[in-house]
DNA sequence: TCGTTTTCTGACCGTATGGTCAGGGTCGAG
DNA sequence: CTCGACCCTGACCATACGGTCAGAAAACGA
């Protein structure tokens, strides 16, 4: 049991820093990668004395572990939709739009971990071996339940799964390359709702969904 | 003009070496990122002396360019499937073929490739803005074309080159992730031939390509 | 107000890195 | 055989990095 934290000045000014610190933490992580990132690069993005991000997060390692995590449980979360939806046409439409919309908030942190797992996962194996696993493993059951009552086609969960990961996730890690192919012009608000259809509309007919 | 290469000793040994750093730094750049690959690393993979590396390849900065130029080209190679085929089934098909046997056999080209994308393609831009722009607008002419032929259902051609892009790199890019929901073990023969079998059912359902 | 805890930071340190260079070895053309 | 061009490498250098620390400053509880 951690006691419970009192609104004083300091929680404020701890919470308020570490807060700072971990966005700039994100932004550099992602633009630099790991090995590339400097404390005092993210130190001056916060606009704190490098000295004091060490009094925050002891060392590199566990400033950047913050960050993967930070990203790992918006995307558990955005798979709520999944569970209770009556069939794949609510379920995986809700869930391509909700991982649309994280990458299009939340780039940095996408890119981060992208990064962290095309690195062999240094840090967050254990992530990957339990709680990715389970989630892993419960959806694909989802899947394969709809597949069995016949309001899909037949096909691989996993591979589906990865299919709705590399889609979504494509427009923040490769953001730079859309980008310049769309002119140097961030996609639009229409632009962005264009892809949102785009995969949708592919991935729901590809997999021959029947509405409930 | 550049003088015909003679088959002299001397010639041999500068291929020979160039190849074998080539080799090794892929592998460094793409394990430990632009950032954490050390230059000694490359040397120890190598089995070359660290000043060796500085003779063939002046800077860190080139030898990593070389390594991105060389899994660019072999991309665009990869793309010749898709000129003079009769239809989406057959061309598109193919290109997802292509790519993920690419996937397989070249995971380090391709983690360095997202790599330097996801960092704002500092290297590479150049590439971008010509090479690839120039080769994606012409594919996507092609696409256009099959769906005013009717040969496939209405889609925004570009969201369905990012979607095919996305799904064959995410196994190389995102090959770890994959290996460790398979238990650890690195896909199999038959595994990879499912993967390309989910991949092209879908998608080419997804678009309605109709068989010419 | 006073003593204690927490926050803050400039200055510093050991190490590792990219890159250099002088000098020795090897090859090939004539 | 000879000489010039190319290949190789141990030792070295300047720099930049992650991390430390002593002590000042601010906040807090009583």
């Amino acid at each position: 049991m951690s006691a419970p934290e009192r609104l004083t000045k300091r929680n404020a000014i701890r919470r308020e820093n570490e807060r700072v610190i971990l966005a700039a933490a994100e932004k550099v992580f992602a633009e630099a990668g790991f090995g590339g990132a400097t404390m005092q690069l993210i130190a001056d993005m916060a606009g704190l004395p490098k000295a004091n991000l060490h009094y925050y997060f002891a060392t590199k390692e566990e400033l950047y572990r913050k960050v993967v995590q930070q990203i790992f449980e918006i995307w558990l979360h955005a798979a709520d939709v999944f569970d209770n939806a009556p069939g794949p046409v609510e379920g995986i439409g809700a869930y391509i739009d909700a991982k649309m919309e994280i990458s299009r908030r939340h780039p940095f942190g996408s890119k981060v971990w992208a990064s962290e797992v095309m690195h062999g996962a240094p840090v967050i194996q254990d992530y990957l071996e339990t709680t990715l696993r389970d989630w892993t493993e419960g959806r694909a059951r989802v899947i394969q339940r709809w597949v069995d009552e016949g309001k899909m086609a037949p096909v691989d969960p996993r591979h589906l799964l990865y299919m709705l990961w590399a889609t979504t996730q494509h427009y923040a890690d490769f953001g730079h390359q859309i980008e310049t192919l769309n002119g140097g012009k961030p996609l639009s608000d229409r632009q962005w709702k264009a892809a949102k259809d785009s995969v949708k509309t592919i991935i729901l007919r590809g997999i021959a969904a029947v509405p409930s």
